[in-house]
DNA sequence: TGTACATCAGTGAACGCGCGTTCACTGATGTAC
DNA sequence: TGTACATCAGTGAACGCGCGTTCACTGATGTAC
């Protein structure tokens, strides 16, 4: 079986032209970002004439999408790794505060490696785009081998939160909004602003203090 | 004298070119973000040929900074104004918590209000771009009528309130990164993010809520 | 097992687009004498 | 007060760019009979 990627070809079929644009759509983004996904681009390196990606997708904002679904899936992968390895730890209390830190932990992490990726997940959409409801479902899932999203990865964090009484129930209800908001808005930082030049453990250090600022802020009951 | 933005000119001379298409940048950046900004259509509404800008801007990069200095300091007199509103009362652990809340709610209302103008302000540059150390000191500089830029603003409030004994001294430093963290990713759950669609309200309580958790949890003492 | 034919993946050539930017220019301004 | 001239702001015309996208095509595949 030839290289999935390789554009060497001997047959006039491709066999899996989707599955190829889509990797070199991926690894457009993680050199440039979302708007380094070209469509030309990706047909150039799949060693294939630019229309030949209209079979697979119907445009180029199509195979964006794509690709955006996908760099959400390694970010959920990502952050399972986290979960995962603090699945050691028995003592509820130590594992839900583990794992909820690990979340907040990975994202970051994930946005320092992989800024191309990261940024390409959460591309802001073209100004006057609007919601299309429910996510068609396709199989470039943004889902981790767990079947769970980013946020929903988040989501059940904050459940074993509560149900180790580390956090009030009443407090339950969007708190994946805040402890988001922190972690994005340091992503952003560190990104694209004013942290741009830090160093790991600066990064790392950081990272940790917002984490605890937010599991000790959330305790507050809201409307005081 | 004439409407400075008017394109209609009898002299042959324009006068203010620079203020002019400056003006009309901002304005497509209110319209449409950083990538609205472009030179040929400011000069275009500016009643004047394309090449013009060129006196007036290296290019259209130096046009852009200039436009996104402009909106930062736009989004600098936007929390001047939450301060001062706050400035009556009198007592200091009162208004220095009132200044603090000022300015993440501030911060928050004017990424709604002025989501074009908020995006410019901290569009992340293209990946590959230098940080050139110092801002050169031009006219257009991001500051309010303090002569503060955002950032500033928010370091002072949290001054204050290591005065008013609300903050501990020791939690200080690298506050701001905290709360200007939390802050800004919530403009991006809510202006391009999952957040899109709440009304004023629902933004507003959890805008509220965010503030309240930041002030809690910057308490903790970091390092544990 | 062989052949006709529908299906569809990839080709080749071309488009229009609007952009940023450069060049050599011309018209107005203001200053030196 | 008048005139020569340097300065410089805006003009006119044109470029190349690479992109996304459309069209009519051809070559391979696999299925019905």
């Amino acid at each position: 079986m030839p290289d999935i990627i390789n554009p060497t070809r001997d047959t006039y079929r491709h066999g899996n032209l989707r599955h190829t644009l889509l990797e070199h759509g991926i690894a457009l983004a993680r050199e440039g970002g979302p708007a380094a996904v070209v469509l030309r681009e990706a047909t150039r390196r799949a060693g294939v004439v630019p229309n030949a990606a209209y079979r697979h997708f119907k445009n180029r904002q199509d195979l964006l999408e794509a690709v955006r679904a996908a760099a959400l899936a390694h970010l959920a992968r990502a952050i399972e790794t986290e979960i995962d390895a603090v699945q050691h730890l028995h003592e509820p209390h130590q594992r839900a505060r583990a794992a909820f830190r690990g979340v907040g932990l990975g994202y970051l992490r994930f946005a320092r490696q992989e800024p191309g990726l990261f940024r390409t997940a959460f591309a802001a959409r073209p100004f006057d785009v609007k919601d299309t409801g429910e996510d068609p479902l396709t199989d470039d899932s943004p889902r981790g081998a767990s079947g769970m999203d980013p946020f929903q990865l988040l989501g059940h964090t904050l459940d074993d939160m509560v149900a180790a009484g580390l956090l009030p129930a009443a407090q339950r209800p969007g708190a994946e909004w805040m402890a988001w908001s922190a972690v994005h808005g340091m992503a952003f930082l560190v990104l694209g602003g004013p942290l741009r030049s830090l160093d790991e453990p600066e990064c790392q250090a950081l990272a940790e203090r917002l984490v605890l600022m937010v599991e000790r802020g959330l305790l507050a009951a809201p409307g005081m």
